[in-house]
DNA sequence: TAAACTATCTATAAGTG
DNA sequence: TCACTTATAGATAGTTT
């Protein structure tokens, strides 16, 4: 579109790259906001240079993060969902954890121990006796401490 | 472009509208990808028509997520950034719930016990001490039973 | 309904200051 | 390097099939 036809495939000399590069974003972005308003579409465009440099475009009625969300489900691409996921199983994983670390706490101090058989009762008796000589060894090397 | 200049507002027609939208949509697609191959640029395109349908382009350099990764950091636009953030302050309150649950019941256990001061110490004794209690309760209890 | 056509408009490649 | 110009290629609005 210009004084020659030119082929579609990278242009070498650099300073015309730049020039073209630099025209054909403007009409990008103008060609995207123009079929935003004639036909009530939803548009999002992102652009980076060769010089690093970024241009966006997104359509007012919508923003990006709202477009990216339609684009997943309606592409069934994982974008963040990916990465949500991972965390949201770490923190599954946790909460398990914790509840596991609750019940035992629960055990030792005497709670819930309807649900142990004898031998898992012996354990958590042997484990609370066992720390209650600790406990007994501990502050009787105090009081001779302060005596 | 055609038989007749128009104003770039909404196309009230509709069906001049989609065939419109098709169109240009097309052409946006075109340049998009001319101006990737043109200039080595990076562009992401996404465009939902009115119909819901989708279009999406994306260089094929680099992927839809590192672009958006690219945008978050040259915009300072949050994405998904924000809700990774949240995900990632629940893992940290779970994890801490998890590390004082872990400590308690060490103590329980008669572990680590050193650190807490006579009060702390003497409230822990006595949490065993009732646990213990219970637990001598349930298996005289289940003695009886199957005596 | 949609694909092809084509007259006209727009974008832009190359040129100029 | 920039902004501006201009000839031409490309895009497309309205029309036809």
């Amino acid at each position: 579109m210009g004084r020659g036809k030119i082929e579609i495939k990278r242009i070498e000399n650099v300073n015309n790259r730049v020039v073209t590069f630099s025209k054909r974003r403007n009409g990008l972005v103008k060609k995207a906001k123009e079929i935003t308003v004639l036909c009530d579409a939803k548009v999002a465009l992102i652009v980076f240079g060769s010089n690093g440099k970024m241009t966006d475009y997104c359509c007012p009625s919508m923003d990006l993060g709202a477009m990216l969300d339609q684009y997943q489900k309606l592409s069934g691409k994982k974008l963040w969902d990916a990465k949500h996921e991972n965390l949201s199983n770490e923190i599954d994983r946790i909460k398990k954890e914790n509840d596991s670390l609750q019940l035992e706490l629960r055990h030792l101090k005497g709670e819930d121990i309807q649900s142990l058989n004898l031998k898992n009762l012996m354990a958590v008796e042997h484990a609370v006796e066992h720390g209650l000589d600790q406990m007994e060894f501990l502050m009787s090397k105090r009081r001779n401490v302060s005596i």
